[in-house]
DNA sequence: TCGCCGCGTTTGCAATTGCAAGCACCGCGG
DNA sequence: CCGCGGTGCTTGCAATTGCAAACGCGGCGA
């Protein structure tokens, strides 16, 4: 309950790398840091710095936030309801816009919460995304697609399960 | 390169603790630092990590980020919108939601552009991608409904504008 | 005049970061 | 067969963090 959000920091870059499917030493080249000091913070080893931090994400490209919000040195209340907040003072969306997508990122926190007490609950150790609960369904998320490639780097690699 | 920064991070806390009247050591209490530590720290003779400045942001009430914004340590690039902001700094979605909620803000955008083109009959040039042009379709909308009313009727209605 | 308390600072020192070098393992081509 | 390049991991070691102890300075009461 200390926030051993350490080892958690590590797990969650050692899971955005391999989502990136990159190999650990092209991060550690990308983000400007050793190999094995990486690896030893990946695994929990080691603290990394804030300017690691950073470097690692910058390598990652991800937010910097969310990886000190993981690493535990933003946990600062930060209010849930700041999305709805900003959606609501979004004027670049209309009023039916914003309803709706107040209701998916509600709709996600309520999946993402449950998803959160069934893996407390039973400890998987490693399999995931295997069939994970899938509260949105697959049509609605392959409907999505097309719309959804809007802003990616080109390193989209979503497993296409052809099957 | 990096380094300018760290003297500027020490100026800034020591500004930020004289503006709040306390003294260095009240600030190192408060903050869970030594005081000698904290001393070097405004002095930019150390670079805290990042633990050590979530701590003094702590101490001196202030927001973590700016604090981090300050070291450097997060690029000033603000995010295009305050929406895509708000959703990837908030844990409570996973990144696949993360994602897809962005995405559909971003197609939200689109169509809310498109329409505000319509509407303006100032014929201005631009390109005729018909796939492109159709941001998301009414049977997109319709189809995300049943997942989206999750809470319609909640108590989400505000229309209390402070003007 | 002392003594005491607060301020910020300086000084060693244990603990830690972060790295260069090297290790073990694996797939592939000579 | 052995080498070559790829993966991640282990091992010392310099550099740094962060702290406890102590210092100089100034104000205040006895």
């Amino acid at each position: 309950m200390a926030l051993p959000k350490v080892g958690s920091i590590g797990e969650y870059i050692r899971e955005q790398r391999q989502q990136a499917k990159i190999s650990l030493r092209q991060l550690a080249a990308a983000a400007g840091v050793s190999n094995p000091y990486l690896s030893q913070v990946e695994r929990g080893l080691r603290k990394p710095s804030a300017e690691i931090l950073n470097q690692i994400a910058k390598g990652l490209r991800i937010s910097s936030q969310a990886l000190y919000v993981q690493a535990g040195l933003i946990e600062d209340r930060e209010p849930p309801s700041d999305v709805i907040t900003a959606i609501r003072a979004d004027t670049n969306l209309s009023e039916r816009q914003s309803q709706v997508l107040i209701d998916i990122y509600e709709s996600f926190r309520k999946e993402k919460r449950a998803e959160d007490e069934q893996t407390s609950q039973n400890a998987r150790p490693r399999h995931d995304s295997a069939s994970d609960d899938e509260p949105l369904s697959e049509e609605f998320l392959a409907a999505l697609e097309p719309y959804a490639a809007t802003s990616r780097n080109g390193n989209v690699t979503q497993e296409t399960k052809e099957g």
